[in-house]
DNA sequence: TCAAATATGAAAATTATTTTCAAATTGGAG
DNA sequence: CTCCAATTTGAAAATAATTTTCATATTTGA
């Protein structure tokens, strides 16, 4: 079973705020170091073995969480930018679409969640400048 | 500029016979110790970069690797097994259409490869018995 | 109120990855 | 072919993120 304590419901309402991807080490600084890290380490394990949190690994060797919003769709598509790190949820017919493609013709099933990367509309004009 | 070593030459041809996903360790120990470990990490983080190699970091703290397979075509759809780590190259007009609707409504630049997570058709089987 | 189950967190342990630097290799110029 | 500057290699050290440990604290149901 699971016990309701205030330090998970604290941390669960920090990453719901934070607008932007995290890491571990800003959500403690973000408590003031008031909740341990190895708590908050597995409190946003667990959310991520739930598909609440996405997790990536960046190229120096950090992990960065970011919460996902849901809908009451099945599958969740979600746009994710490789610069600034934004998230952009998906909900239009052309995923419906694809997943059922996807788990017709190739027998696949989708994870609840999907994040695509790629360069957001702000990211993109700053670079094309 | 960039010098050409028989030590890229041996990473390179080894992970692209590999079959699938891989560690550094594994890599390693594939060749018997004979490439320094920091050698390896180089290679393929430089390949990482260049979009030839998936990255994913698992709950138990090791990244694994794996070479992608490319064709011609601009953009690069791979459905990824979470069980056994598959990587299939998705190669249909479907995906085409996708990559022009993300593009067109959401202004969203795909990135040159795209991983989508799932269970692939063995894999589900196997569970749903 | 009590007790068993679960959660917390500081400190220690572990381990993947990066950095350092001396020695080796590469490849172009002469 | 020879020389040399640029680059690469790899062993060892350094770094730092994550996990484990365990004593203490908290939760929840009886």
């Amino acid at each position: 079973m699971s016990y309701n304590t205030k330090q998970k419901e604290i941390i669960i309402n920090t990453i719901k705020k934070y607008e932007k991807e995290f890491t571990i080490k800003e959500i403690y600084n973000e408590l003031n170091g008031n909740i341990g890290l190895t708590t908050i380490y597995r409190m946003i394990d667990k959310l991520a073995s739930d598909g609440l949190i996405n997790k990536e690994i960046k190229s120096n060797n950090i992990t960065y969480y970011q919460y996902l919003e849901r809908c009451d769709k099945e599958n969740h598509f979600y746009l994710k930018c490789d610069n600034c790190g934004d998230i952009i949820h998906v909900d239009c017919d052309c995923i419906e679409e694809l997943s059922i493609h996807i788990t017709k013709k190739h027998n696949f099933s989708l994870k609840d969640n999907i994040i695509i990367n790629g360069l957001c509309s702000k990211c993109k004009n700053k670079r094309g400048d």
